[in-house]
DNA sequence: CTTGACTCTGTAGTATGGTCCGGGGTCGAT
DNA sequence: ATCGACCCCGGACCATACTACAGAGTCAAG
């Protein structure tokens, strides 16, 4: 240890650190994805050290496209005493599944952006928005046309309806 | 082939069909994310097939964190006579390395979730924060107090700065 | 003890990405 | 012809995630 001359760490100092904006460090308290802070005598707070990794996982994640909420699940998925290890348990392979999943899209994207690139050399007139292809990965959805899941069918009990258009 | 009687495509059809809102598939066209679809003599849009699974890589690519115009730009890497091959190969070659790199880190957040819920069956007091552990991955930054790449450091050639109190 | 960097709170404004009318026209079964 | 489901457009409104003041107090070097 012996942390130097770094002092007790302000909120200047947390946003310098992890590369975000002083505002933007409050804001997060007030969503209630930092702890709240220690204060001086005077009002200042002082966080410790382990907040600017936390920062930087926030950060990291809304790039993954996690909202702040999501975020916040996240940073809460510990073992304590207050929270039963099969409910975080749960929790989190529900997170993992998630996870895996963009993963798996983001796998798709890279390969069809990999053909692209690849086609590049050889003669132009590949597909016409290749990175659609992502998604493709067969079309075994079937379910292309005709009844999409709701209304319109079974009415049943409603007064009247004329019938949709469609 | 044999389209049944689909009938055209008509804005609301698109919509049921790809699980967006009306309103939502308008906007898109309006953000410049679709084609403007040909119109009715009498103006109604009349879309083709292919714009639901374009509308279903949006949803797909928002979840992984993609701004529209991100979006916009991935849509548009293709080969065509417009667009020198270079050109598209190294936008192509960019995206690639970020998604490679959101990856990376879904990868890492999932090892670290599943640390998490492997950990839960033995004796509990793990990490404090255990996803954290997701960015560690080795400190090396070195970088973690004074000088942080910044303001304060060799003043040359100003007034008379009193120096940051920090 | 002054001064300037820094902090506090609270409130307002911005950007992005939709979502919801209202007023009006269109289409097709009855 | 009429009625209800659909469509059009423009503009207002909303949630999320910041970002920018304003006004006032704190801290420490000079």
């Amino acid at each position: 240890m012996s942390g130097s001359k770094t002092g007790p760490l302000t909120i200047g100092k947390v946003a310098r650190r992890s590369g975000i904006g002083i505002e933007t460090v409050r804001f997060y308290e007030r969503q209630g994805l930092l702890t709240k802070p220690d204060r001086t005598a005077s009002g200042y707070r002082q966080f410790n050290e382990d907040v600017i990794a936390r920062l930087q996982f926030i950060q990291r994640a809304k790039e993954l496209g996690f909202t702040l909420n999501q975020i916040k699940e996240l940073l809460s998925l510990r073992v304590d005493p207050d929270t039963s290890c099969n409910n975080v348990k749960a929790r989190a392979e529900a997170k993992i599944e998630d996870i895996a999943d963009k993963i798996r899209t983001l796998q798709r994207m890279k390969k069809a952006l990999i053909r692209l690139t690849q086609q590049c050399g050889k003669r132009g007139g590949g597909s016409e928005c290749p990175i659609l292809d992502a998604l493709d990965r067969r079309r075994h959805n079937s379910r292309t046309e005709g009844e999409h899941r709701d209304d319109n069918c079974h009415n049943s009990g409603m007064p009247k309806m004329r019938k949709k258009r469609n």
